[in-house]
DNA sequence: AGCAACACCTAGTGCGGTGGTAGGATTTGA
DNA sequence: TCAAATCCTACCACCGCACTAGGTGTTGCT
């Protein structure tokens, strides 16, 4: 499992907030309620995206959150990593204090990076480009796409997902 | 984290394989004395890789692993996914019996697939066209270009990884 | 004033997976 | 016959994840 669920939540709590009204307070307690989720985890989900001001919030009687800017201002990359933290492919992946990435095994005898940074790289690189190529706005649309599908039929509703995308089956079987 | 160390000591170990006479037997121990790696631990990382065709091995004394095929023909598509088993960016991602992706949230009252799954599909897409991309070979030709640079100057030894590929160095830090 | 509905904070906890170790059995070459 | 190697299974300690518990502070409504 690549991302926890703090992840998926925070995602699915970011896109129920940009169904709403902007501006307009919505109580943690409607979304749980809504997507199903644990009222009392969502408040630790909500505060690290409140502190990526990411959201913003009102306390008190009809207190509640809303986005803090536009949804199609708002990349996955920034959810993401404000609620995921550091994401890196594998521990190997520590940047020293000049801010440039290395690899943690120690080349004894000065014998150059592991062979694994390349490929460590390249998934990262995989990675945070789609991130930062999806907004919020674009999930918030295929949500209520999808709801507006299957109102009508109980059919498919995902081959179309968004150009420039590709909704393939993508999948490591082998376990 | 999204690989496991299994994925780590795995691919290390098959760039090990690289520069080796194809053909050849190495030992484990051999491998894992020249990678700092536990060898009870590797035994079972190797175990998953032979399963899955990727290393052949011979018993007995001066026995050993070697490569199965061309180091060419092994994407790390393949030698991840025989490490890692599945991966998928979360658990919401299973697959019914008719091999498609689907969501695991239930609909509920049928209002279409969760919001993230646009998402998860995406990261899902970066991560296996990086992973189907980087060949063993690439690594290994990593590896050896590494070993003679910092055998001459002990100064940068990435920028110029290989065409088509951006050694950005990609991080997500909040935590 | 008082209550309810919120946000906000901190500490604890059960469980499962990760990253090993232990101890063997089997096969092969010298 | 021994040593070197693969191969196999069971076990275990730790740690992070996914929560739960139990509060405090703030605001609006009546």
């Amino acid at each position: 499992m690549i991302f926890s669920s703090k992840a998926e939540y925070g995602v699915r709590l970011m896109v129920e907030l940009g169904r709403q009204q902007p501006e307009l307070p919505v109580s943690l307690k409607a979304i749980a309620d809504a997507e199903g989720l644990p009222l009392a985890y969502l408040e630790q989900v909500v505060a690290r995206l409140r502190k990526a001001d990411l959201v913003m919030s009102a306390r008190g009687a009809h207190g509640g959150y809303w986005l803090a800017r536009d949804a199609a201002e708002i990349t996955m990359y920034d959810v993401v990593g404000a609620l995921e933290g550091t994401i890196a492919p594998m521990e190997c992946f520590v940047h020293d204090q000049m801010e440039r990435v290395v690899c943690s095994h120690q080349p004894q005898a000065g014998n150059g990076p592991c062979a694994t940074k390349l490929l460590w790289t390249r998934v990262q690189g995989g990675i945070v480009r789609s991130l930062q190529t999806t907004t919020l706005a674009e999930l918030v649309e295929f949500s209520r796409r999808s709801e507006r599908e299957s109102q009508s039929t109980a059919a498919q509703a995902d081959g179309d997902a968004t150009p420039g995308d590709d909704g393939a089956t993508l999948e490591i079987v082998t376990a």
